[in-house]
DNA sequence: TTGTAGGCGTTATCAC
DNA sequence: GTGATAACGCCTACAA
């Protein structure tokens, strides 16, 4: 399509040295006024853009933070993405996006595919624990490795708190008039799902209430909450509060009460995960709660810089707090 | 954080030459089976996986496409994100991707960041005609530019036809019944909110009707929807079919619409488009259209492939065809 | 079947 | 303030 213009190109046309071209660039030494003009022209000119490869061939830093993430239309990991460009912004470091699609999901191709890209350090971004797979190379991978959203062992691990999520969730159900609570779940292989049914669980056994033995697990979607919260009335027809596990199951939920003649929230209250872009304007509006997601990212980004930076590493985990969102779906 | 592995170090280990590691690995000459074990072993035990940089030097191809994308988070941008990397797959070539973000919308920044990648090629994913002010650098680029979503002058596109998704929105509204139609739009400065706008216009006319003259331009939400839906009905009380440029808008007026005691669709039918995930499942389903997205970037990114390997560019527009999803909020 | 040597584009080191 | 040169890690003729 074109020849390639190297800094050679540049030199011969200022009637400079590649030297002189390379401090112009970086200014690790003065240049001369002159000099520097005619070597901008000259760039200017010829479209030059130095090469990233070559300039990496040299010393160590690449200046790249790589990122293996999940489904980018999951908008757990997509929010994620953006709070991680957020933690970029200033330039010290690019962010390479790889997503497991590409690989087929074999996370070891695309983690080799980073290292040979010297990226400098790696944000997983995940939901599902594909790590175990490989264990043994992370554990003792050469590049230190963030793991966003799912708390992966022995890694560093920027989670959301679901437990405390699952937990303020029967609270202000309680505090709604909520005496016989009920739980509708996603899929139960999810820790998320398991961490938010822990969460409520505990405060409802603090409380004294029972849970039905049945935890109504399934998809993460609107069929699974209308389909369980069928079921879950008619095995248990004094249900009056319903955690579900997010806020398509919610919703679900909701329209089944409804069709059923129950009100919302006078009879049944109902309390959603993720606050999704409809929870607000659901003909009635569902309370949720927000988790930290684009917060996550930055801080995942920010520990890997220190990382990076310090050359120390520490296994640690970080838990944001999840906040909830109290609407109609649960006024007392 | 630790000594890179080179070629030489395997070379060494396994006590061959560089060439024979290099050969063993890109089988591109035949290596004896012996020396070949000896050589993975030695790969394996050291964990060395080549350096991209240092692959790349030599001969032109980077083997990378980049991805110039707006917000992550907006659907229209993750999901032909989705495609492109579902185009992909096969390993010949693999994505770069950066986010207008990371470069504080900086284009020219960003474009000459993946130009400094060796990038073979581009794919532009916006929404707004952001090209502009880098119009010169993107008409002679020495590299192929795909734009997906856009129209762009000068510059191949992938988009999806709202032209006609907002002519056979009037057909359909006049189907079920339509005779008062009326548009609530989303940014005037959108393309698709141009384009959706001209195509209803033009089946409303054909038809012999009358749009208002105000064309209820706003934001592409929820609260726009509800309160132009308002004004709209106080303006023209005789409406009878509303297109609404997307489907939070639609999702808004409805709700609008049912306060105010006017059936829908019986009295107002509604459509809106997008199919976003909660269209299917609101309180009244609503009609909409489906956009193309990720074959959008599966092609985008085969015909960028074609290019790069063939040489042969040709400007051209591929227009794909958006879906009609009829559901309850417009039944005749 | 395997080894040796030169070159890719840049930057760092050394000399002027 | 500027120029020559070696070195980065790999690939690929060419030689053996």
């Amino acid at each position: 399509m074109s020849i390639p213009v190297t800094i050679l190109d540049v030199a011969e046309r200022a009637g400079v040295s590649p030297a002189t071209v390379s401090h112009t660039l970086n200014g690790k030494r003065p240049v001369g006024k002159e000099t520097r003009e005619k070597v901008l022209r000259a760039i200017e000119e010829l479209g030059y853009v130095p090469s990233w490869n070559a300039s990496r061939m040299k010393g160590g830093k690449s200046g790249i933070i790589g990122c293996l993430a999940a489904d980018i239309t999951e908008t757990f990991v997509n929010q994620i993405v953006r709070g991680i460009e957020h933690g970029l912004t200033g330039g010290e470091f690019s962010l390479f996006f790889v997503s497991g699609i590409e690989f087929g999901n074999d996370l070891k191709k695309a983690y080799d595919f980073l290292k040979s890209h010297k990226v400098e350090g790696i944000l997983f971004c995940h939901h599902l624990p594909i790590w175990k797979e490989f264990n043994l190379d992370i554990q003792n991978s050469t590049i230190p490795i963030v793991s966003v959203n799912m708390d992966t062992p022995n890694m560093i691990s920027v989670i959301p708190d679901n437990y405390t999520g699952g937990y303020q969730a029967a609270e202000h159900l309680y505090g709604c008039g909520m005496r016989n609570p009920a739980m509708i779940c996603g899929p139960q292989d999810r820790l998320s799902v398991q961490d938010r049914l822990k969460g409520f669980s505990q405060r409802v056994k603090e409380l004294k209430l029972t849970l039905p033995d049945d935890k109504y697990f399934g998809t993460y979607d609107y069929n699974h909450g209308f389909s369980a919260t069928e079921r879950l009335m008619k095995e248990h027809p004094l249900t009056d509060g319903i955690f579900c596990a997010n806020d398509y199951i919610a919703a679900g939920a909701i329209a089944c009460l409804q069709k059923a003649g129950y009100h919302v929230p006078q009879q049944v209250r109902v309390v959603g995960f993720d606050n999704r872009d409809f929870s607000e304007f659901w003909n009635v509006p569902i309370t949720t709660f927000e988790l930290p997601l684009q917060e996550m990212g930055m801080l995942g980004v920010s520990i890997l810089k220190q990382i990076i930076n310090t050359g120390v590493y520490h296994t640690e985990k970080r838990i944001l707090q999840s906040r909830i969102l109290p609407r109609e779906s649960s006024k007392g």
